[in-house]
DNA sequence: AGGAAAGTTGACACTTTGGTCAGCTTTTGT
DNA sequence: ACAAAAGCTGACCAAAGTGTCAACTTTCCT
């Protein structure tokens, strides 16, 4: 009897979840766990206070229910490191791909590198080992690509980094980078001329020299 | 008469502001501003709490105090940049300046990211326009030597973006970083290799392929 | 030596915060 | 229609936080 649910329109609790965890993306990122009050999450998503609590029985549960939301967006971008494509064109996704998901996800994006810099905390062992395993498949594949000739012997760890680095610089740093490029805010066509420019030069810098004999 | 002041061995009240300090880069870098507790600066630096009062009067001034002195260090790696050099030069002389500060100065690197992800609340106008004015000369720098056919047409704005995230991303999120390359923390030849990665990638991506006629 | 300036600090006042709860209203299945 | 389940919330704590202060000790200059 402590099983039975009602599954039918469960719209109201589902649709209150979301504010909140939507509010808390926001929040989160802005202020990092410690320095974000559950009260401002309760009015930024228009609910009271008590209301939050009803539905999550601690800060750290909001924080943990988002932050895991997150770990799954990891393996999406790096899906196009795959061993069939040719490498000039899975970089080229890859760029482009990370780049327009931290650009349309900026706050997700800053909560992420907001708990990385706070010392990964919430991120659960489980969580890591699992972007550890992700993280050397793909390595395998571009040490493929460097056997075979398809790509100059760069080591693929470094390279990963200098990829992530570069995309999410945008949306993390914003303030930043807007100054650096002479703009108040960064618009679409911004994010645009910075996949030209990464997926130029990083192509030129790990791709064998065109037309070339031994 | 409110002038008068004790010039010679002004050392305590010196000794206590830095203690302060020093407890203060490294707490805020972990905690942001809101997220961070006095308390927990004074237990860190040995005082009382009263006693960090006694020099600042409040949190913020603790913090602007730590900001200010961070935007003198922005422009130090910048300086090889400079139109006598070379290019190759002058990138590979900058990286490792750059990513030499951030080893060495890892939780001040910390403060200064969590501050911008968190808004960049407290970076005055003022601090900011100087930024953007060093950025500038070294824009026009790098224009010049993209003019004179030294370096291939690539846009300098987001070129030094790229430098920027490439090179803090070690210490700024050292964790995803060392998971990356399967370390448990990063040490100094894990910089050196990041030194050597970088550079080689980045020059042959943005310097003219050698012997080529046209 | 001795008085003034600087430094120190436990205790206090006041505010904010995370979290609880009892009782209310709404929704839902029958 | 109606009772049970789900949802809602104002009012309330205890704990933790910021900042103050008056009284004490140390350091410094003459």
């Amino acid at each position: 009897m402590a099983k039975a649910a009602r599954d039918p329109e469960e719209r109201i609790r589902e649709r209150n979840m979301r504010l909140i965890i939507k509010a808390g993306i926001e929040i989160f990122a802005r202020k990092g766990f410690d320095g974000t009050r559950i009260a401002e999450i309760a009015e930024a998503s228009g609910l009271p206070k008590a209301n939050v609590y009803y539905y999550f029985s601690s800060k750290e549960e909001i924080y943990r229910a988002i932050v895991a939301h997150l770990i799954a967006s990891w393996d999406d971008a790096l899906k196009y490191i795959s061993p069939e494509r040719e490498p000039a064109e899975a970089f080229r996704l890859y760029i482009r791909a990370k780049l327009d998901y931290t650009r349309k996800n900026t706050a997700e994006s800053r909560l992420f590198a907001s708990e990385i810099i706070q010392g990964a905390r919430f991120l659960k062992k489980k969580d890591r080992d699992h972007m550890r395993q992700v993280t050397d498949a793909h390595v395998a594949v571009v040490e493929g690509w460097i056997a075979a000739g398809k790509m100059l012997p760069v080591d693929p760890r470094h390279l990963f980094i200098m990829l992530w680095a570069s995309t999410q610089y945008y949306a993390d740093f914003e303030p930043i980078a807007a100054d650096g490029l002479k703009k108040a805010r960064l618009k679409a066509e911004d994010y645009e001329t910075a996949a030209i420019t990464i997926t130029e030069t990083i192509l030129k810098g790990i791709l064998p020299a065109p037309m070339q004999g031994s």
